[in-house]
DNA sequence: GATCGCAATTTTGTATACAATTCCGGATGC
DNA sequence: GCATCCGGAATTGTATACAAAATTGCGATC
């Protein structure tokens, strides 16, 4: 895979860049992480790798067994629930603010994303639209300028993104560009007010768009369902 | 230190024993974690510590300068301001929730978190204190029954306990336990707006019992002014 | 006497060796 | 035929060896 690469990688890049393919769906959740098995692909030792997984567990992205190896989380619907309630509490003040900060270029940055993700979209990339749906949000915590809030929305964002793996409903063609440019129409008029209440109800629309009826959980594979 | 316990320390307990001595302020900012050091005190080798540190940095609790090592970290006032915003967005509605689903038990509990603080500073332990005064800001997402947001709201703990050590200003007795005996009372009535709006309130005094003007930062050692 | 440079020491970064645990398949016995 | 047990293979956990970088201290030089 990027065994090629002449790169030198590190635990941090290494880091992002298995976030990346979480994000993007290429690495569905319940997926087994060896350590020899990404050494090998980044052409690195397990040393850096563990690194790598330990900060991806941090984030709840993957999830660590003992002896047992690593392994591409799966939010329960309980966990999925508070995520969004995480999101509720963070993301809506945080629009707001960035209205009021917001400046041409990073107007024409939020535009170049929602550009960029219909063009994924037209493409087929559906994995890469959802990367650059998530970015979208992540940007916006960038503009309001803070840096603590931000890494809080990029953790949940990229949970978010498991949670849309396991949990998706709606097959209707994202309305999500629809949300996103209509936040970007209030933060071109700077209106904070409208912002968050976009921004909640965006929020709304997305858990709506979720099937968190309290179900037993499909386990990806029978394995795991046995193995405990 | 603890080189004489049995215990089989992990990098977790290792971390958590660490982050206690952070927050308790018997490692104050700007300490260096050397590996050895710490290796030598816990009985492991630097594989465990290091793992510990990754997951202390990764808390925003120590800073990793690259071949430089560990050192606990400084929140500049701009990252104070931070970290206090996004507690004022947090937990005030976290509060709310939490006393809609109150119990008597997590009401015993609380009240015994503002006993045992109450001992402390009788006892003339501030730093043990300092940290029984952050459990219960955490104990109360625990009680909201949030987990993520309590894991976030538990780092902001910490980070705050950091901020204090370093722009404390009032030497007023801590109103501290004041605040907290106000909020159980809105707790035990079960009101949450009334919960919420104290909260809030006592993060606000928290904040302005802080000396975030921005002058230079005052650096614990000449050494790390100079370094960068 | 002060400054600069170089080497020795210390400390961190990475790879690897070895131990411990789990996984998997086959043989065995009921 | 089925379950169980056992042993080899594979994988993770931990320690350690070695490499690379930074710090320190000494001594030469001006």
């Amino acid at each position: 895979m990027n065994s090629f690469d002449s790169k030198p990688w590190s635990s941090v890049t290494v880091a992002a860049d298995l976030e990346r393919a979480i994000h993007e769906h290429r690495l569905p959740p319940g997926t087994k992480l060896g350590e020899d098995e990404l050494g090998d692909a980044y052409g690195i030792s397990r040393t850096i790798v563990r690194a790598a997984l330990l900060a991806l567990s941090h984030r709840h992205l993957i999830e660590l067994k003992r002896n047992r190896g690593a392994f591409v989380a799966q939010p329960s619907v309980r966990e999925s629930r508070e995520v969004f309630e995480a999101r509720a509490l963070l993301e809506p003040r945080t629009a707001h603010s960035a209205a009021e900060r917001m400046t041409e270029d990073s107007l024409i940055l939020l535009r170049d994303n929602i550009e960029q993700e219909h063009a994924a979209l037209d493409a087929g990339e559906n994995g890469r639209a959802l990367f650059l749906s998530g970015q979208f949000h992540v940007e916006i915590a960038r503009i309001a300028d803070q840096t603590t809030i931000e890494a809080f929305v990029s953790e949940l964002i990229s949970r978010s993104s498991l949670i849309i793996a396991l949990y998706w409903r709606r097959r209707a063609a994202m309305c999500e560009t629809q949300a996103h440019h209509a936040l970007l129409d209030a933060f071109a008029a700077r209106d904070g007010a409208l912002a968050e209440q976009l921004m909640k109800s965006h929020l709304l629309d997305l858990v709506a768009s979720l099937d968190l009826r309290n179900v037993t959980q499909p386990p990806t594979s029978l394995r795991e369902a046995l193995n405990r």
